[in-house]
DNA sequence: GGTGGATGCGCACACTGTACGCAGAACGAA
DNA sequence: TTCGTTCTGCGTACAGTGTGCGCATCCACC
């Protein structure tokens, strides 16, 4: 070994101790999974590309967690813990705060696309902590407002299977946009002559497309779009309470 | 080559004319597709095993399938072929013909529970011809129902994001069970323990969970969990029609 | 100084999607 | 009949995947 090779003897070139600040642990783990799922998306969440991002092998990364699926329980669980629901304390308080719930769920899921391809076979995701302050907030803003405790449950179920099929659509829209390095518009106009040709023979969908067409702010659409179906649902929750 | 390798010279013997009848079509490779990934799971679709369930290598696939993503795209819009929605005329035939509608749905996602997990991830299912024409009809039933053109779009983008987000997370429950082998009921009671623990703490999911214990019969608790949702979406729908 | 447990890593295995080029069969034209 | 041309299927190959196994290293404690 050259002398250039020995390692330099020095306190601040000596590795740290590692137990007090050991290399690798199961929270940095999962929040690097979530930065490189962000940033590259869900086909590039590998072992090995997540290891070398942590400066680590592949094979390393099985010490904190048990294998990539485990992983993944608790990638989702992670992002779920970004989700706020407001008390919804008061008179009519409990629509608010749904309403506020709602969209945040809406927000983290078009902050993090991924979640829609990996709601679908996360089979226990409820049981991961963050789920469960969740339903535990929901449940009390619902029950608190005045719904039976069996229907709460339902109640809540209902609202959140809106939002999680609306933003599932809305993610994999936006997913295959993203892949195509283009503005929403533009990957709106270049899809046009597909789409023109896919609505022949369908005259509703043309006179929609007609519609579409002469809209500007595909954001502001898809903004509305939620908004009525999740003002609809909670109109008829209303109802029921109200019985 | 010996006498025994020489191939037998017969009509009976003779190869198919290829033209006529493609050892392999598009159609075909799409429907076993479907056939492997009810029996196997979605874990399971590899061209290589795929073309083997076909008699054929995997690399011949791409002679009528440009790359795995396709044939997913494919085989959604397969299933969504199985959908069935009626007609819907008459007065509040509409409402009928929503449920009926929608529990198509939720029924041929609980049949092809994969689905749900491919939904978050194939951007443009609704160019599929399927999809295109369960969109007309059930267009057509909302507009002769009375939503003006462009509400009836979020009409029923509301209905169906209900569906498509509860169907994804019963899909990803009955995914799980699958793969442990063992009935519904025995798996949830073999998570008991667990879930028992994870409740501490969270009284109100507490208390939901001792209602829980008691009722035996959890394909009926789904059944009408599902109901109760649709349930109020559509009263929500039905009092907006009548503003 | 010794021991025991935790941690990271290199290797290996079986498997994946798919690009490439070849072989044979069917067809139209000469 | 014979010659391209086109279509179809396949074998090989390459880069990349999840992860089981065993080794080397380090820390805390006796």
């Amino acid at each position: 070994m050259s002398i250039e090779e020995q390692p330099i003897q020095s306190v601040w070139t000596r590795p740290r101790r590692k137990r007090d600040q050991p290399a690798l642990s199961q929270a940095q783990i999962v929040a690097e999974a979530v930065r490189l799922l962000d940033v590259e998306g869900v086909d590039a969440l590998s072992m090995r590309r997540l290891g070398t991002a942590l400066n680590a092998g592949a094979t390393s990364l099985y010490r904190h967690v048990a294998n990539r699926d485990e992983l993944i329980e608790l990638v989702v669980d992670e992002v779920y813990g970004e989700i706020t629901v407001p008390d919804g304390d008061g008179p009519a308080g409990w629509r608010e705060a749904a309403v506020v719930g709602a969209e945040s769920v809406r927000a983290m899921i078009l902050r993090h696309p991924w979640v829609a391809s990996l709601l679908g076979s996360v089979g226990l995701s409820y049981l991961g902590p963050n789920v469960m302050r969740l339903n535990e907030r929901l449940l009390g803003v619902f029950v608190t407002a005045g719904f039976p405790g069996d229907e709460a449950e339902q109640a809540i179920s209902a609202v959140i299977s809106y939002v999680i099929g609306m933003g599932t659509t809305e993610a994999a829209w936006l997913t295959t946009i993203a892949k195509s390095g283009q503005s929403e518009r533009d990957w709106a106009e270049r899809l046009r002559p597909a789409v023109e040709e896919a609505v022949q023979g369908h005259p509703h969908q043309r006179e929609m497309l007609a519609r579409a067409v002469a809209e500007t702010d595909p954001v502001r659409l898809r903004d509305e779009k939620f908004r009525y179906g999740l003002d609809r649902m909670l109109d008829g929750l209303e109802a029921r309470l109200k019985r």
